[in-house]
DNA sequence: TTGAAAGCGCTACCAA
DNA sequence: TTGGTAGCGCTTTCAA
């Protein structure tokens, strides 16, 4: 079939009416007769005719696509499970709707707001979902001077577009109140870094529910979300004697690295040390011990921003969406705890 | 900034040229003077101007974007750290060309080929990475009948477009090998599904391995490349006497899946058994004992099928790439060999 | 080298 | 209810 595809013109053609009433008929347009509407139904799918996202787009004004940009390190993207699920969820709700996602993958945060203006300003796409955000992120401005309609997850104070949010406050207060429970007192954090506002979020929880414990939060060791940062932080926060007999670290990644630094000094994971993550991520279960981790809903964070991004763009006036707060998963990591003790040689 | 965005007319009128003009110089094009040229820059600069992808497309028949089609459950997505790896690798040849990737999830194989056909039949995507192909893959004859550049990953014999390769034939080979000097020879396989092309070549170099080493290849349990998968492998295979004291998985979720249920049965690895998989993700360092793999490439195999599918976008008669086969990494979960023997209660 | 004009394939408006 | 037609924003002839 090297023949050229077939156009709208084609089927108004063989159907045998105006182009206008071609395209009235195949988008469901009211003011067109039952016949007609079948004899084109009938012209266009006798020729196979499948309409251009080209030519629609320009005339319509609609790129039917939404951009998605991850800022990521390529390699260690691979070891984030995070986003295959969110992306999952984002599809649910964008193909119903004959919508597609874009994405890119940037490595770098000055590129990452160059990026997302090229998309929209080259009209590429007709919103964006922003994840990840800064305290004080560039490309909220950027998109202010833009409108253009734009989700944000999980944002902090004063975000100017619709959100979802999902909340972890009330999971990481449980998980304190079971350390304690368990006899610990000295529970230490290892956060993201500093200036995204999820790793804030998430030291803010752990501090408020310390206090609340009548424990200091003084054993903080900032940290990158990555794995090995995870192995880096076990390092420091064991070397001395003040260490802590628990930990809870910002992310899941993080989380088994410092267990698996933890076990290889010596420690016994949960009987010398307690370790605790945030996300849920599978791989949490499918390491032993198990990973004691307080779990979000990446899949329905994604569904729920296409969602509230397509009524956006559909000229709703979207408010937010708040989804079932993330839950407390305790597992095998943590445990009664004993007195720290020194590694064995 | 709520006025309308400028176009190229507002940018030819204010450098004072005709649209023709305009375009050609901002396209870097001869037969333009210098003196044009930069005028039409400084207008361009001044309105702030960005092309319009969609008048772009339209008139230049280019989507400018690719297309990439997952076939994976919602859920199970979230533990595959493939395809996280390998659309970063086509994102870095995408993103100089001025190309994006349109990525869809489905978790279905009907609906698999539905949705391949309709974002090159809508002309969405100037074409399509064809990832996971079965031994008869449906996919297949309807891009023939469609003439739109497609890429293959590791396809099978008589794959009729370009294709990038990856080996993984030699390292299997050296696996059995180590696996033999080890002492061991009862050596079973979990497969994949036995649709697909990969799981179909794991099997076969896996049993050409066997008989070079003069062991019959016949242990095997087909599964499905999940962790869960590797869980009621384990259950199946170590539950008689004729159990294996090694076993190579298909990919390394089902190994750490294998991996697990075997030490939960009460088996130590590798003591009582041998443990390897396949893929390399960084998972299988994170686990203890960390797991013995072949180690593929994911991210240059994206890198390499999304340059191949630009040249033959561009028109160029695009032939395969092939890169560097996957090597054999020995590690924590392979070793000495013993008497299989019976778990403990 | 420049400019005018004809599309690309579709939607949407306005008469008929 | 239908048909003609004017765009959407760009690229690409083809004359001048």
């Amino acid at each position: 079939m090297t023949s050229a595809r077939p156009t709208i013109v084609d089927v108004a053609k063989l159907a045998g009416v105006a182009i206008s009433s071609a395209s009235a008929a195949l988008n469901d347009q009211k003011g067109v007769s039952t016949e007609t509407r079948v004899r084109v139904r009938e012209a266009a799918d006798s020729l196979n005719y499948v309409p251009s996202l080209r030519g629609r787009s320009l005339s319509s004004k609609r790129a039917f696509s939404i951009g998605l940009i991850v800022e990521r390190d390529f390699t260690i993207l691979e070891a984030d499970p995070f986003f295959s699920a969110f992306i999952g969820g984002v599809e649910e709700s964008l193909a119903p709707h004959g919508y597609a996602l874009l994405l890119q993958i940037v490595d770098d945060e000055a590129l990452n707001v160059t990026r997302h203006v090229e998309l929209v300003d080259s009209r590429r796409v007709d919103g964006i979902i922003l994840s990840e955000l800064r305290a004080d992120d560039a490309r909220i401005p950027a998109f202010e001077a833009r409108d253009t309609p734009v989700v944000g997850i999980n944002p902090g104070q004063g975000f100017p577009f619709p959100a979802v949010h999902q909340d972890g406050g009330a999971a990481i207060s449980a998980l304190i109140v079971h350390l304690v429970e368990l006899g610990h007192t000295r529970i230490a954090h290892v956060s993201g870094p500093a200036g995204y506002v999820h790793s804030r979020e998430r030291l803010e929880a752990w501090k408020s529910a310390m206090l609340a414990s009548g424990l200091s939060p003084d054993l903080i060791v900032e940290s990158d979300f990555t794995h090995e940062g995870g192995l880096r932080a076990a390092d420091s926060l064991l070397a001395d004697d003040s260490r802590p007999t628990a930990v809870f670290c910002a992310n899941d990644l993080m989380a088994i690295g410092f267990m698996n630094k933890a076990m290889e000094l010596g420690y016994r994971v949960p009987e010398d040390i307690s370790i605790a993550g945030f996300d849920g991520i599978s791989l949490g279960v499918y390491v032993r011990p198990t990973l004691t981790t307080i779990v979000t809903n990446p899949h329905l964070l994604g569904k729920e921003a296409a969602r509230l991004l397509l009524e956006a763009i559909d000229g709703a006036e979207a408010g937010d969406a708040v989804i079932e707060p993330a839950t407390f998963a305790p597992r095998g990591s943590s445990g009664r705890g004993a007195v720290p003790r020194t590694p064995r040689p």
